[in-house]
DNA sequence: CAAACCATGTAAGCTGTTACATGATTTC
DNA sequence: GAAATCATGTAACAGCTTACATGGTTTG
């Protein structure tokens, strides 16, 4: 999995410019980039010399001229190839665990501030992640089930939050009922 | 966070060689490196640089030679102060998300098909995390405190894939029970 | 006798990030 | 008059991966 199949995915739904993909990975929830120029004009670039991709100049007084580019013929078989393809399983990074991993030095005290900021970080996540979903910009609505995938697809996100605030919320408790 | 914390952290447990921590970062379930070569030893010469690390090289008679890393003072200070650090919110880097994200071009048959072998993968990666989890190889036990710790680490990682599963079971039914 | 393990290191390359460069227009 | 938005691109660098290089020992 890599960039130019979420931009070739992008492109299916609406033809676009750079800005417009930039815009779109800033505010997205599940594609991870962040949405670099260097990143997306170089792959735009590639896509088009792999003919993938067209693009058309459009030239606008008072304003910088766009390049839109749109999907072709042979980028909507391969970005329908990658669909099908075999899913990778999720990675996990949560670079808190590694710090838990070594936090028995800490006070009791010290160990429970330390529990309460992550859980205060995943707190902003969910509302994040519920405003998003809320908002619903960038979301496609071409039939229903499209609408249902995307529905589950942000039910997803919030429930990790969740399962991840749940957690933090347990091992706060038995550290303060537990005599350890 | 980097792979320095994560390697001063298991120094701290006990002295390692490049090739030790590099069979750890391997099996690893939260430390999500590689582990290779390149990363590892250039750390080592870093951390030795910075000096917060130690080495001792030992001669073996038919085994090449070692070097023994363990952890200085400073580097104990250091440690203790990026455990302390605020953390950071987990990262979910879900391909599959995105590969959903435009599967409604799919059939029917092959969105169910898509679907279930990512239920198949996670599967998978469940059962690894849990004999993991049972063989606790690389797992501190210096006191009552650090094992729950351990233990709630683990939980954590199968909540995480317990938690997808859950979600790709809600959406399989769904989908079959649903008029879309 | 091949494969895997022990043990250290280097080279080349890909992915992704931050920051820089330009320049017009609109909003506060 | 400063800051933000629109719009495209480049340069330098950090992080991480695969593969290469060496060479002895143990296991199947």
């Amino acid at each position: 999995m890599n960039i130019k199949c979420a931009i070739l995915g992008l492109l299916s739904w609406k033809p676009s410019t750079g800005y417009d993909l930039k815009k779109i990975f800033e505010e997205s929830s599940i594609m991870y980039w962040s949405g670099n120029n260097n990143q997306i004009y170089k792959t735009l670039i590639q896509l088009h010399n792999d003919g993938l991709v067209d693009s058309e100049v459009q030239h606008q007084e008072s304003s910088p001229s766009k390049k839109i580019y749109s999907i072709t013929e042979k980028g909507l078989i391969e970005l329908r190839q990658w669909v099908l393809s075999t899913p990778e399983a999720p990675e996990f990074k949560k670079t808190f665990l590694i710090q838990l991993a070594w936090a028995d030095t800490l006070g009791k005290e010290e160990l429970d501030s330390l529990l309460s900021k992550y859980e205060e970080e995943i707190k902003i996540q969910l509302i994040l992640q519920q405003e998003k979903r809320k908002r619903g910009t960038h979301v496609p609505n071409r039939t229903p089930r499209e609408t249902y995938i995307w529905d589950m697809i942000f039910e997803n996100i919030i429930s990790s939050c969740q399962n991840e605030l749940d957690w933090v919320g347990k091992m706060r408790r038995e550290l303060k009922e537990k005599v350890l």
